[in-house]
DNA sequence: GCATTATCCTACTAAATTAATAGGGTAAGT
DNA sequence: ACTTACCCTATTAATTTAGTAGGATAATGC
């Protein structure tokens, strides 16, 4: 299941890039149209902002934009960035690899298996996907 | 992230999916070879049993076995009675549907056509895989 | 320079979910 | 009868998620 910080972080960030020029819009602004709680936007837009897609402009008329254009962010950053892993189990990640504990042998491992081929196709989407994409449906 | 129990549920239905003939296999035995607390796997069993995958028998010489060839069993069925849905939100899910509280319009939401697409593609390996698929490797 | 605006940041709490355990009940076989 | 092994409900522990509190910091404008 997709956490509601990944679902809020995807919405606020469609908001900004459907903003007509790249000027600062304050978390107020954002949670009221977008219906989520102010205090918890705070904290997602701190970390898109911590992680090189946002930045911010502080005291009145300040807010959060985009730092590159919405073509130029790939939902593969943003889904790993918010919500973590896109594999569903850690020993398929490319970027967060762990071994499991009860699993011997992983290419002998049917979830293993499995769950490679459901990450391939998962990443195909996000791969092929940038905010752009998203901001204009 | 998958659960648990759809990882060990997933291995459990392997594990009698390799027996040479389709005799019961003890809780314990799967349990042991798997390395899946014996207990916790009982449940998972009970919920395949109840859900159509395995049949049971009491007794000494009895355990778990399934009800269907290995071929005859989609993925897409597993992930369902373990998992549950195969959307990452309920509003795209096709067996699990829910509206969402704060969106207004689905059709307009980035969101909603990402996550489409999403299960698209995670629908289409679930779909083409059965458990004799996994079995093999 | 002071008031206002709005982000910054840490810590905390509540709720929900997941993982696992406990313990006795029931049926089948010998 | 006795043993084996599934049946079933309830409970607990751990983890994660969602949301809150409250003050610190920085920029702007009068």
């Amino acid at each position: 299941m997709l956490s509601k910080k990944t679902k809020y972080g995807i919405k606020a960030l469609t908001f900004l890039g459907r903003q007509e020029d790249n000027t600062p819009v304050a978390i107020a602004s954002i949670s009221k149209s977008e219906n989520i709680s102010l205090k918890f936007l705070e904290s997602i837009l701190l970390t898109l902002r911590k992680n090189g897609i946002l930045a911010s402009k502080k005291g009145k008329g300040g807010g959060y934009y985009l730092l590159k254009s919405p073509s130029e962010i790939p939902m593969t950053d943003v889904m790993r960035i918010l919500e973590g892993p896109i594999s569903m189990v850690p020993c398929v990640s490319l970027n967060f690899y762990e071994k499991c504990d009860d699993c011997p042998d992983e290419n002998a491992c049917a979830v293993h298996n499995l769950m490679m081929q459901v990450r391939d196709n998962t990443l195909d989407v996000f791969r092929n996907t940038s905010l752009a994409d998203l901001c204009n449906c």
